[in-house]
RNA sequence: GCCGAGGUAGCUCAGUGGUAGAGCGCUGCCCUGAAAAGGCAGGCGUGGCAAGUUCGAUUCUUGCCCUCGGCA
C-alpha cells in the first residue's frame, strides 16, 4: 500500500466466461461492501433483451444499484468507447460519493478500454467504411492490407491480411486523425493511473462450464426467449443488439429455416465458442486474481475478495 | 429370409494398390470505436472384424458382424 498521500481507490472488477456466475457473485459481493455495479457487457445495456443478454432481474437490481443495464433502445449503436466514456464517469461520480465500483462484465475489450485506456482517435465514418469494404470484398482484403503496410506497417504486422475489420478500422484511423494508429497509441490512458485497480477472475474446468451453457440455454427457451426474439424482430436493431447470441439462430428457426432443436444447438455450439474467446482473452492478464468456481463456494470467494480489499 | 446401398476423424462425408482428406466440432492464439463481433493456426485416425491375392491393401477377393432402404 503506498503510504503518505492519499490512497487511491479501489475499483473492483468482476470477469470471467459466460454462464460462470459473475452477476450474482457481484450482486452479493457488492451487497455487503455496500458497492454499487456497473455492467461492463455489451449487451446487457440493452432493454427489451433480458433473456437474451442474461441481464440481472428485477430482484437482483432491487438489491443493489445497477449501471448500463437495461437501459439502451436496441435500435441504437453500442461500443468500447461509449461504454467507457460513459463508465468512467460513473466510477468517478461513485468515488466522490464514496462508494465503491463493481465493474461486472465478460467482454474483454470493455475491461481493457476501461483500465488501460483507449487511445484518442474518431469515431467511426460508415460512408469510409463501406466504401472499404466493397473495395475488399472485389480486390480482397489483401490489397488494402498492403495500403496499410505502407502508411503504418507496425499496424499491419499486427494485422492478418484477412482481418478486413481491422485493416479498415486502422485506415479509417489514419485518414480521421492524420496520424497512424501506432502513433496514438503511445498516448494511451486509463483507469489504472487513477484508481486501485482489482480484478478478479471467475473460472472452472471447461467441461463445467460448457455443460452450465447446455443448460442455460435451456433455460432461456423455458424462459421465453422465442417470444423475446419475436418482439425484438419487430424492431429494427442495431447492428450490435443484432449481434446478440441466441438472436439470429432463434431468428432462422421463425423464420422457417431450421428447426427448434437446431436453432438451440447453433445457440449453444456459439456459445461455447464466445466463452472459449472469453477465457482466451483473460487468460494472459496476469493482474488478474483467479478463483475456480468449482473447488469454492461463493461465499469463500466473496470472503477472499473482502479480505483483499481491506 | 431375399435384394440393394453402405461401414474411413467426435459428426457428416470425399478419395486412393504405395499406411488418408474436407466441412463442422474440438484445442490453442490474436484482438483498441461492430467485441455475445472479427481474424489466424493445429488432424485429434485400430480405415467394422478376420483371412486371401500382392513387394505392398484403407483401396482388389472371400467370409463374418453391423446399419439403412426395398421386397417378403
Amino acid at each position: 500500500m503506498p503510504s503518505g498521500s492519499a490512497r487511491k481507490k479501489i475499483v473492483i472488477f468482476i470477469v470471467g466466461p459466460t454462464a460462470i456466475g459473475k452477476t450474482r457473485l457481484a450482486i452479493k459481493l457488492s451487497k455487503r461492501i455496500k458497492g454499487e455495479i456497473i455492467s461492463a457487457d455489451s449487451m446487457q445495456v440493452y432493454k427489451y433483451m433480458r433473456i437474451l443478454s442474461q441481464a440481472p432481474d428485477a430482484s437482483g437490481k432491487k438489491a443493489v444499484r445497477h449501471y448500463l443495464t437495461g437501459s439502451l433502445d436496441p435500435r441504437k449503436e453500442y461500443n468500447v468507447a461509449l461504454f467507457r466514456d460513459k463508465a468512467s464517469e460513473i466510477i468517478d461520480s461513485l468515488g466522490r460519493r464514496g462508494i465503491m465500483p463493481v465493474v461486472v462484465g465478460g467482454s474483454g475489450l470493455y475491461v481493457r478500454a476501461l483500465v488501460d485506456g483507449l487511445f484518442p482517435s474518431e469515431a467511426a465514418d460508415p460512408g469510409f467504411r463501406k466504401k472499404m469494404y466493397a473495395f475488399a470484398s472485389r480486390y480482397g482484403s489483401a490489397k488494402l492490407h498492403r495500403k496499410l503496410s505502407a502508411i503504418d506497417p507496425r499496424a499491419a504486422e499486427l494485422i492478418h491480411p484477412n482481418d478486413a475489420r481491422r485493416i479498415i478500422r486502422a485506415l479509417e484511423i489514419h485518414r480521421s486523425a492524420g496520424r497512424t494508429m501506432t502513433e496514438l497509441k503511445k498516448s494511451t490512458r486509463g483507469l489504472k493511473d487513477k484508481y486501485d485497480i482489482r480484478i478478479f477472475g471467475l473460472t472452472r474446468p471447461r467441461a463445467e462450464i460448457y455443460y452450465d451453457i447446455e443448460k442455460r440455454v435451456d433455460r432461456m427457451f423455458d424462459a421465453g426467449v422465442i417470444g423475446e426474439v419475436k418482439k425484438l424482430s419487430g424492431k429494427r436493431l442495431s447492428r450490435t443488439a443484432k449481434a446478440v447470441l441466441g438472436y439470429k439462430e432463434i431468428a432462422g428457426y421463425l423464420k422457417g429455416k431450421c428447426g427448434l432443436e437446431a436453432a438451440k444447438d447453433e445457440m449453444k455450439v456459439n456459445t461455447r465458442h464466445f466463452a472459449k474467446r472469453q477465457l482466451s482473452w483473460f487468460r494472459p492478464d496476469k493482474r488478474i486474481r483467479w478463483f475456480d468456481v468449482s473447488k469454492m463456494s461463493e461465499k469463500k470467494i466473496i470472503d477472499r475478495i473482502m479480505k483483499e480489499i481491506k
